[in-house]
DNA sequence: AAAATATAGTTGGTTTTGTAACTAACAAGG
DNA sequence: CCTTGTTAGTTACAAAACCAACTATATTTT
């Protein structure tokens, strides 16, 4: 009919980012969510924890582009699973500072194993170089 | 301390692929948002009736890969909106046929065309083969 | 044909998210 | 100081998503 008569959805970006983003998500989250009773803001903000260590609310919404009122939910689910700690500033008593417990800490090493191994996994049948450019892109898409 | 100690979260694909769809999901809805005051999973229902033709809810959720709670309400919306009808078959009452209304077929090439050139814009800065291998990987990585 | 099973689609109640307004603490200018 | 503005984080309410139970129709089994 018209020139674009055949333009299908899997042409597009958007489109196929999201079911890709929805299959691998959910498949990864049998680990925080069965292993940890944690929703996948709460694993992002333990990850950034232990990845980054202590730091602010702020810091983290920054860091891992989340908003500030998720992340507030996310820490107090945190907290009352005893997996981190708050304490004020001196200085500055706005600011709490977020920390790890020991606790948190070793539920951070064994969702960052296995989130190694799932990646692995996942681009298993990708060559090198196929990687690279999946992730240079994904990057800059991200960007925007 | 191990030789994880620096594993990133911008190595997780799954990360990746979350952060690269909110933001050009999001860039994009201003187009049906704004413009059709419509849901994402409508945007997606009323794409998938204008290119594969009238089809069963049960056609949409298996293609678009949405659960049938969300085309349920999606198809309700829709059909407010007058964009789309309902027939039933004789043959079988349980179905319904669903049908872009001419309202509904100019929303659907309005849409479509803003989504060529979205997409287009979207993947100015990279090459041709960049585009084939993130083509390739996404529609892999979606079907796990 | 009656009973059990399966399928298409809807509804209801709970969770989770999103948006905007809010509190509390600090900072800077007059 | 005291107003004005800014920043960190929380809360309230509305919108949307999730899950499980439901209705209605069709199919299969006995």
């Amino acid at each position: 009919m018209t020139i674009f008569s055949d333009y299908n959805l899997e042409d597009f970006t958007p489109y196929l980012l999201n079911m890709a983003s929805e299959t691998t998500s959910l498949a990864f989250q049998q680990y925080y969510k069965d292993g940890y009773g944690m929703l996948r803001t709460e694993w992002r903000v333990l990850f950034h924890l232990g990845r980054y260590g202590p730091q602010h609310a702020k810091d983290v919404c920054r860091r891992a582009r989340i908003h500030k009122t998720k992340v507030s939910r996310a820490v107090s689910a945190l907290e009352q699973k005893r997996y981190l700690r708050r304490s004020e500033e001196e200085r500055d008593r706005r600011h709490e500072l977020l920390k790890l417990t020991p606790s948190g800490t070793s539920v951070f090493k064994d969702l960052r194993s296995a989130a190694q191994r799932f990646d692995t996994e996942l681009l298993a049948d990708f060559t090198t170089s196929e990687r690279a450019v999946l992730q240079r892109c994904l990057l800059r898409l991200a960007e925007l």
